[in-house]
DNA sequence: CAGCATCCTCAGTGATACTG
DNA sequence: CAGTATCACTGAGGATGCTG
């Protein structure tokens, strides 16, 4: 069955939601791992395994499936035996890419600050 | 006695870290409305209690620590009676506003295409 | 190869009561 | 007022084995 995901929301601004939405989207432990390994060019699902350190097929799978729904990665099957899916980023999941850049600029930063006290 | 927070990494792009570091910042289900009530200005403890819909104390109290370990917010204590305490932003905190204008950018722009499916 | 089903653990959060 | 202490719960994520 599938696993349910829905937080309570706190309104208070109108900024409020639209930055929890971002978040939920980039939210987890893997979201992040899974769209940097697709910006490196399209990937099987054995690649990605591979590329990211401990996923398991069950969250790797699982975190796909959310991507997908968010309509930032296409999953293609192709009709061999046994069948071969890739995964690439669509062109809406490129919009990501300020987004994280935004992170990593601040994060990076941010470490440095902190390293130094 | 105070709660752990330590998460395993991942690594496998130098955006990685960075993105993950701020990400985790940003983490948890209270930290972004806070941040959003206190660009309103400086406020008591009671008074963010007030404006952030159901929030516990107990969790107010951990994440204004935690925002005031990463230099975000400021905590000052008055020597009244009975004590009172004012939290801010720090400026080092404004440079979240970038990161977060990006998020709320970006997440405005996927709730209205998410919508419209 | 590309997953899914099941079971299990524990960190994050909530509820409630108490204090300087 | 501004928190802390304690207990309880839940759901994200891990481990393992199975399948079309």
């Amino acid at each position: 069955m599938t696993e349910k995901v829905q937080h309570d929301r706190v309104t208070c601004s109108k900024m409020m939601l639209p930055v929890q939405d971002a978040l939920e989207i980039l939210s987890g432990k893997w979201k992040i791992p899974i769209i940097i390994a697709l910006t490196h060019g399209v990937k099987r699902f054995s690649d990605l395994s591979k590329e990211i350190p401990k996923i398991t097929d069950r969250m790797l799978s699982k975190e796909l499936r959310d991507l997908e729904m968010n309509q930032l990665v296409k999953r293609t099957v192709y009709d061999t035996f046994p069948v071969t899916v890739e995964y690439t980023m669509t062109e809406y999941g490129q919009t990501l890419h300020e987004v994280i850049e935004a992170l990593a600029k601040w994060g990076y930063n941010h470490r440095k600050r902190i390293m130094q006290d």
